[in-house]
DNA sequence: TACCACCCAAACTC
DNA sequence: GGAGTTTGGGTGGT
């Protein structure tokens, strides 16, 4: 039985990391029900959320042992639309021997698109590849602003991952690489198909793994928000696998903030 | 039959 | 020197 992170709901108006963070509520993997796009009542956005996001929002935490992440709708459908919109006319993916990784000295074509946006002059190195990062456009700009003015957390880079329908997909990771300033957290957006997220504890992989931990497999919607706190990106790995029957694209942004060696 | 979970392959980086 | 990392394909379960 696959087991999705539920609904308990505790209220708390501090974040773990000790920002300001709007009210939310506490949710447990304790039970087998999926987070519902249901839950997020648009009326109650409605008025808002073209020019503001500092106004509370329903956050859920989702919780296990060494796993820290809120998540919330962030926005309106309307705008939710509207943004994956403007991202399909704006964001320019990798091309030629950027879309392409190397593995078991095989060169396969990554099974998605992907895209760099972020300060000038900013690099990050992934899968054994060095990335320059495009200056923001005016949609990143505008969401990188509605996350931070919600998380009260500042981001300096974003990897943008399109997949086109279901068989589109990202094998397990960890986003743990040495840029990432450690205390701000990976703040991803999703717009689009709603997709399957699932996180797997680094000890409960492979046939001899040491220990029976449940993964925690969440659904991400279309205008939400999933926020990944310290220490989630060291002890778990998380995927987004195929599913056939998902036939619309989906367009994910991770947004990070990088240090870069120079400013170590 | 379709879908999904899980495991494994080897060359390379850090 | 050793651990970790990538995706597609094969296998088995539902």
């Amino acid at each position: 039985m696959e087991k999705f992170v539920g609904q308990k709901r505790e209220e708390h108006s501090a974040a773990n990391d000790g920002s300001t963070k709007p009210l939310r509520k506490k949710l447990k993997v304790e039970n087998d029900e999926k987070v519902k796009e249901e839950e997020f009542d648009p009326e109650d956005d409605e008025d808002t959320a073209l020019a503001e996001f500092s106004h509370p929002i329903p956050w859920q935490k989702i919780e296990a042992e060494g796993l820290d992440c809120d998540y919330a709708l962030l926005f309106s459908k309307e705008e939710a639309d509207r943004l994956f919109r403007q991202l399909e006319e704006e964001v320019v993916y990798s091309t030629g021997q950027e879309a392409k990784v190397q593995v078991f000295g095989k060169v396969y074509n990554i099974p998605r698109k992907q895209a760099t946006y972020g300060d000038e002059g900013l690099t990050y190195t992934y899968s054994g590849v060095k990335r320059f990062a495009c200056p923001w456009t005016q949609a990143l700009e505008y969401i990188r602003d509605a996350v931070t003015k919600t998380t009260g957390h500042t981001f300096n880079f974003v990897l943008i991952n399109r997949y086109k329908d279901g068989q589109d997909h990202m094998g397990e990771h960890r986003d743990d690489e040495r840029e990432l300033d450690p205390l701000c957290p990976i703040a991803s957006v999703s717009l689009g198909a709603a997709r399957d997220f699932i996180f797997r504890h680094r000890d409960a992989r492979g046939k001899e793994s040491s220990r029976q931990i449940e993964p925690v497999k969440l659904e991400l919607a279309h205008g939400s928000l999933l926020l990944m706190n310290s220490p989630t990106n060291t002890f778990w790995y998380h995927s987004l696998p195929v599913r056939k029957k998902v036939l619309v694209p989906r367009i994910n942004l991770t947004f990070r903030r990088i240090v870069q060696p120079s400013q170590k």
